[in-house]
DNA sequence: TTCAAACCTTGATTCGACTCAACAATTTAT
DNA sequence: ATAAATTGTTGAGTCGAATCAAGGTTTGAA
């Protein structure tokens, strides 16, 4: 694993949209508690069942939440980028983590305590505002997974997800990179890694995308939008 | 619709999960600003895309949520029984609904405009604190529900319904009382009404269960956890 | 640089759940 | 009390996506 620059925690909240809304007393005070964690690729951050004391941002690097299927196989709940955090409502819960953290590179975590939480939380009412509108989004989005897992097709699935990665309402031709390879992206829309590639076959014959590697080209969104099977 | 009992909602407010850890003088300050609605069967309470500036208490009746799809039929997200609140997150986020709210029954809701609320998360940090546990718990339900949406076949999404409804840890013989028509159930459980009528008949061919209307009977809560295809 | 492992694609086949259809049973309204 | 509407059951047929299988390609470690 390389030497990474050195972190300034004060800095890195300042940006983030969770602490942004807070005093920088308050940010100061919250990065005193704060710890680096470095996982390498592959390395398990924590297992379903573990008990939470706290949540995480990544610094650098991506973490997949999973959850293990009976037969083995594994099913990608949440990709986790840069600049976003994760485990905030099992924190909140008192209860064991009900998915697995495994990092998919190198990766750089700050551990955010529960208790330098709490403090902030009694003394800064903007801060807990800011972070019930962070837990509102993330379940907003939940019930849009829902959705789309529920009455749309594999198809209108990918669909919304190349969508959900463009730039809002760029018009003309965009190109997305994805975050990942083709087969956590399949596990991540609950489709295995043959459906998304016929899937991609058929969108590219309809000149609808062309793919190449992890880019994919998108020459008109619109007409994306509006393809129906 | 009957004439109902007076309802005093700083009552209602003490024995809700999410208003219990309030000082009683600020549960007096949110009553004050309440709003009683009462709404008859099959009326639209919102609609997808309506605007929130509050969120809702169901004192007595239930109401579905509820998701139209292209189709015209629809998908039903969840059905909200006495006691239980919705609308939160939405109004945190100052988004338009995601779903559209209508009621089953004769149905009397509190509404409590955000105003208020913000009110009481200003002055009282324990009480954000229980609205961050609230939105927590329904973080963690949803990400129960991708989970079965995605890695369990139907009948494994109807067993783990059947097993929620369970007061927790009853060992012997249980009778659950299904909260709607098997049509509702159904749809939240995102199969046709057909194949849960099947799942339900295979079943009780194998004496694990007996429906008898909406009492479903369960003589051994093990082995129907156990049971696997 | 080479080799092994992981990732991706394409084809053939299977299977679970949906659709369509007909009818029975239960609610609700009159 | 009765009709009408809604809800629930059962059977036959279909279809979308998974599985199984095989080969090609990229990645990354030695």
């Amino acid at each position: 694993m390389p030497s990474p620059p050195p972190i300034n925690p004060v800095e890195v909240f300042a940006r983030l949209p969770l602490f942004s809304a807070l005093q920088p007393e308050q940010r100061q005070r919250l990065a005193e508690h704060t710890r680096e964690q470095r996982i390498s690729r592959g390395e398990t951050l924590f297992r379903r069942g573990d008990m939470a004391n706290g949540f995480y941002v990544v610094i650098f690097g991506q973490i997949k939440l999973v959850i293990d299927s009976p037969q083995g196989d594994e099913k990608v709940v949440e990709i986790i980028n840069q600049r976003q955090s994760f485990g905030e409502a099992v924190m909140f819960l008192n209860r064991p983590y009900p998915v697995s953290a495994v990092s998919l590179n190198d990766t750089l975590l700050l551990h955010v305590p529960k208790s330098a939480l709490d403090d902030s939380l009694t003394q800064d009412p903007t801060f807990a505002k800011a972070m019930l509108a962070g837990l509102s989004a993330r379940l907003h989005a939940l019930v849009k997974d829902v959705e789309a897992y529920s009455i749309r097709s594999t198809t209108q699935r990918v669909i919304g997800y190349l969508l959900q990665q463009c730039p809002d309402e760029a018009n003309g031709e965009v190109t997305v990179e994805l975050p990942t390879s083709k087969l956590l992206i399949a596990s991540r829309l609950s489709i295995t890694p043959e459906t998304l590639s016929r899937i991609f076959g058929k969108l590219q014959q309809g000149d609808l995308i062309r793919v190449q590697g992890r880019s994919v080209i998108i020459p008109n969104v619109k007409a994306l939008q509006d393809f129906v099977e």
